[in-house]
RNA sequence: GCGGCUAUAGUUCAGGGGUUAGAACGCGGGAUUGUGAUUCCCGAUGUCGAGGGUUCAAAUCCCUCUAGCCGCCCCA
């Protein structure tokens, strides 16, 4: 017996009206990029699984156990199959397509934004899916437009708390019981600071190794900067003698960190400098930085996350191109704002969640009204009203109270109207009716409208 | 990938072996042939997530699967 299709685990529809809330979000982001001078650049959903094994890291859990790859149809017995993935981040893909398209021979910074699905084959959980969306931006160019400049990451930083506020997103205060935004970021120091800091990590977690948990003594082994964030209580004590990246940064990565952070303290955004903060990309350098909120979102706490990747494009086989960028989880924002809309802590994104009524409902009084209906519906759509249009099989008890939760107006066409060439308008909020010509209509709407 | 909880009408949920599966909201029809949100009457809500098993009898107990949620891992 066939059984009903459903969308695939961790993938799911999104319906009106919270599609109303997606768009309001995109359109805030597009107009806060624009305003910084973003360009928008889309890449494609696949790309050679090369990309992120090289880009993101061989080692990463992304990589290594979270990405949909495939054998590509070789399309001549002498071609070999490629591999081929779903993309589970979008970096890799706009650092490739810079390269590709030789973006850093222009001298110039390049500032692309981007919205798209990612993939990452993870168990599903509120706030994060297999098919997931998210907003970015990336800043890079040769280092002679400027790309390493800690203003650069005070402009992305600056920018996305502009993007929050602009979504009505309060920041952590007092006033809202520090349940607000928060920015917490860190320096994981530059290429060669990090290795350095890796070793030194890797012989002090060797003789403490054993008295870790079993995931900190996998950590240790695997990937040292991850015994960092740990949340193991009995490890604490531990982790807190362990050396410090801090006292690996280079001069140029402290001063560059520095400038970061007064840069911030000028545009008032506030942020606090987390040392154990590591995010589990290979590429990023010098500042990491992420975004946490708890309205909306359970243990995925991580709104927006990003930082430098200064070595990015090297490590794909292009030119030098220091850049930095973030990913802001869509589907984690619109769970925040639903979350605040329901706390009643935002009229405008409860507003988003909610169908608009339309100008006007059309209901012809008859089956041989229902051409004209639809004629006036055309006249009036044309004239930037919104319309819906009733079918003539359908009574007046079953109209009226359906025009109503449709719209503010009601148009009656019956024979008595379509005779004199006239339509009856019922405000529904009050009951009034008039009786208008039908030319009169499109004035005499326009001007109701709120 | 690991552990736990859950799955019944369009929606929110009740029913915990006993034959015909319920409530509310919503939906359809009527009281009222062109005037609503109130009221009254009537009706349909459904493969009780899927498959298998135990039993005279399964929505109910058992197993497997699927999906969602919560936690871990990790991240957006």
């Amino acid at each position: 017996m066939s059984s009903v299709l459903k969308a695939v685990r961790g993938t799911r529809d999104l319906l009106p009206p919270e599609t109303a809330l997606w768009n309001h979000v995109e359109t805030v982001a597009r107009s806060v990029f624009a305003r910084y001078g973003f360009g928008e650049i889309r890449t494609p959903v696949i790309e050679p699984t090369e990309l992120f094994s090289r880009g993101v890291g061989e080692e990463t859990d992304i990589v290594s156990k979270e990405m949909y790859t495939w054998e590509d149809r070789a399309r001549a017995a002498s071609e070999k199959a490629q591999s081929l993935t779903l993309r589970p981040e979008n970096t890799a893909g706009v650092v490739r397509a810079y390269i590709e398209h030789k973006l850093g021979e222009t001298g110039r910074l390049q500032k692309l934004c981007y919205i798209g699905p990612q993939f990452r084959r993870e168990r599903p959980q509120k706030g994060r899916y297999r098919q997931f969306f998210q907003i970015g931006a990336e800043v890079i160019g040769p280092p002679s437009s400027g790309s390493e400049s800690p203003l650069r990451d005070a402009e992305v930083l600056e920018m996305l708390a502009t993007l929050l506020d602009e979504l009505g997103i309060a920041r952590a205060s007092a006033e809202n019981n520090y349940k607000g935004w928060k920015l917490a970021l860190n320096s994981v120091g530059s290429s060669t600071d990090r290795p350095r800091y890796v070793a030194a990590l890797r012989e002090a977690l060797a003789p403490v190794k054993d008295k870790l948990c079993p995931d900190n003594q996998r950590r240790a082994e695997t990937n040292p900067l991850r015994v960092l964030d740990s949340k193991d209580e009995n490890d604490q004590a531990i982790i807190d003698s362990l050396p410090k990246i801090v006292d690996y940064l280079d001069a140029e990565s402290k001063q560059h960190f520095a400038d970061v952070l007064a840069a911030l303290d000028a545009c008032g955004v506030p942020y606090t400098v987390n040392p154990r903060l590591v995010r589990g990309l290979d590429y990023y350098t010098r500042t990491a930085f992420e975004f946490t909120m708890e309205t909306g979102l359970g243990t995925q706490n991580a709104l927006l996350g990003g930082g430098r990747y200064d070595g990015l494009s090297e490590t794909i086989g292009g030119p030098k191109a220091p850049g930095i960028g973030f990913a802001i989880g869509e589907d984690r924002l619109i769970l925040t704002l639903q979350a605040l809309a329901e706390e009643k802590q935002s009229a405008e994104a409860d507003n988003h969640l909610h169908a608009h009524k339309l100008d006007a409902y059309i209901a012809p009084l008859g089956t041989e009204q229902n051409a004209a209906a639809l004629a006036l519906a055309s006249t009036l759509r044309r004239a930037g009203l919104s319309v819906e249009v009733g079918d003539g099989t359908f009574k007046m008890k079953k109209a009226i109270p359906l025009a109503d939760t449709l719209a503010r107006h009601l148009i009656i066409l019956g024979e008595d109207e379509a005779k004199a060439g006239e339509a009856t308008v019922k405000t529904l909020a009050t009951g009034e009716q008039v009786r208008l010509s039908s030319s009169e209509l499109p004035k005499r709407l326009s001007s109701a409208k709120p």
